[in-house]
DNA sequence: CTGAAAGCGCTTACAG
DNA sequence: CTGAAAGCGCTTACAG
């Protein structure tokens, strides 16, 4: 800007207005400054120009998998209200790890990005709190963060999972079995305590055994599969004739194993999966938003920067019941 | 850090010693300082630090649709290279139109990405020209980039259609309709290309009418879909009897259409799905590994950062060939 | 209509 | 071991 000016013979303001599209520069003056940039090839530092400024125009995305397709719809809501305000978007994987969460949270501070979304993967969140004193806006999105006051977007789960089981329970099923991702994940548990309450409103017993919960590789997820189903001989639980299947990813992996059992147990799957409606017979499932997740955690984000000062909200978005048959399955 | 120093009693650049763990700070003094950082609560700011520095330690990336599942798996791959090299990402989607693509990536190049990613939407990118000159590192993904020379990461389109079109004519079929998006996207007019070679190869005639391109929304595909299993009588092209669908949106829109029609045809996709296993009949696809090509995009851009300044690379990553039942459907 | 000075929050290059 | 000065590339606040 300084070459721009000097071969320009102008002051740096001059460019600086000219390149701003300001107002009140003669048409003559105006015209020797865009020739200079047009030949020495200037383009602004915008970067330079959002440090004067104090924004950055930018917000940050904690994901839990850039890669996951539950994530990646998130991101899309997120980036088209982004866009809306002229923001760019930084988005990051924290893999579930807190430790990981944590530090790229914090590197997205570093770059002052203006507002900071953040799918929890750590239960604490105070490390937060400096930056929120300092300006930062934060809104977490499809689990609540802890140790901080803040926004948070969620799915109904309280409302889909009792939904979800009771759909099984309707259709002639007692012996449910739950696959859930790991239990510390707020919504494995929130999702638990709903397929709890389903099975008492109902007046049925749960055995402890029913209950599957860890990661969420298909060879785990198939192990745990196998053995609610097989359970019986011995005086173990006897086996499941339904599974409800905590998330998109538990879901596709019980899926997968189910192909290679001679056992056809009804299945609800929380999360819509692509192909769904494709499968014999097709997958009933409790479906969330993601898009609208993203959405709303974005709007209600730039809602703070425009200095919305209200008590920090909890939105949840409603969950929808999409009935394709794995869950209207009779018992064996 | 002005104030931090003040409170210390210090020099600035003894309290950015500190914060940079620079060596040759006696313990009293750094002790000193650090009381001041956590009394003030003081965050350096990165955005100053690299404005000086020169770089931003990010990358950008323009994807089709952060949300589709080949964009994000991409996505993740460049993510995980980004990482390895302490650099944040910014990612934002063109939805397929080459003037967004390029307000998106000129947007970045403001904000002065050390390097810039890009799947192209439109068909010139000469707009990054005087970016490249000073000294930005651009990599192409999934597509060549124009009017610009620089390094592209495919997937083996040449290869894979053809072997995919080969493999439905090996099991008989003679007339085989291909559905692609749009026809100047380079992906889908290869894949045409390799669908056409492989008739010829076979020496089968191509009737054109068998070639449906368009948007790739769920009714306009469900149309061609259609017209191309029913067209035969009033002397118009006779019915396919397998289709070729050129990328995981249209595969799935087709799939979809199918389900709701009586006829079977056989059926390879170009890209995997996340179901596909699990139809019935598995759905055969010649697969490309989106995550690979991240990696491998990003990989090469970092070492265009290193100085690398061979000439433009093109690389292809091989397809593969999935057999799990479509494709080997014999003709009705 | 135009521009010189100060400053955004840091680091670099240098001197002590 | 320590720090004052200059500068990264812009904008703000002000004066003419």
């Amino acid at each position: 800007m300084k070459d721009v000016a000097a071969a320009a013979g102008v002051g740096l303001k001059t460019v600086s207005r000219v390149v701003n599209e300001e107002s009140g520069v003669s048409p003559a003056m105006a015209a020797r400054v865009r020739a200079a940039i047009a030949e020495l090839g200037f383009r602004r530092n915008d970067s330079a120009r959002l440090l004067r400024t104090g924004s950055t125009a930018s917000v940050g995305l904690v994901l839990e998998d850039i890669g996951d397709p539950f994530s990646s719809t998130l991101s899309r809501g997120v980036e088209a209200v982004a866009r809306e305000h002229g923001c760019l978007l930084f988005a990051g994987s924290s893999a579930e790890d807190p430790d990981r969460e944590r530090e790229l949270a914090l590197a997205l501070c570093a770059r002052r990005v203006d507002g900071l979304l953040v799918v929890p993967a750590g239960g604490d969140h105070g490390y937060l709190l400096p930056e929120t004193a300092s300006g930062l806006a934060v809104v977490f999105l499809d689990r609540p963060g802890a140790g901080i006051e803040a926004d948070a977007v969620l799915s109904d789960n309280a409302g889909g999972a009792p939904a979800g089981t009771a759909h099984l329970i309707a259709h002639g099923h007692r012996r449910i079995g739950f696959v859930g991702d790991l239990p510390h994940i707020h919504t494995c548990a929130e999702r638990l305590r709903g397929y709890r309450e389903a099975m008492g409103t109902a007046g049925l017993p749960v055995d402890e055994r029913w209950i599957a919960t860890g990661p969420t590789d298909p060879a785990t997820v198939g192990r745990a599969v196998r053995r609610l189903l097989t359970d019986g001989p011995d005086g173990r639980a006897e086996p499941v004739t339904a599974l409800f299947t905590a998330n998109n990813r538990v879901t596709l992996a019980a899926l997968q194993a189910l192909a290679g059992l001679p056992a056809r147990p009804a299945v609800v799957g929380f999360d819509d999966l692509e192909l769904a409606a494709l499968l014999s017979p097709g997958l009933t499932v409790v479906a969330q938003d993601p898009e609208t997740l993203g959405r709303t955690a974005a709007r209600l984000l730039f809602d703070r920067l425009g200095r919305d000062t209200s008590p920090p909200r909890r939105v949840e978005l409603p969950t929808r019941l999409i009935v394709r048959g794995s869950g209207e399955l009779p018992p064996a």
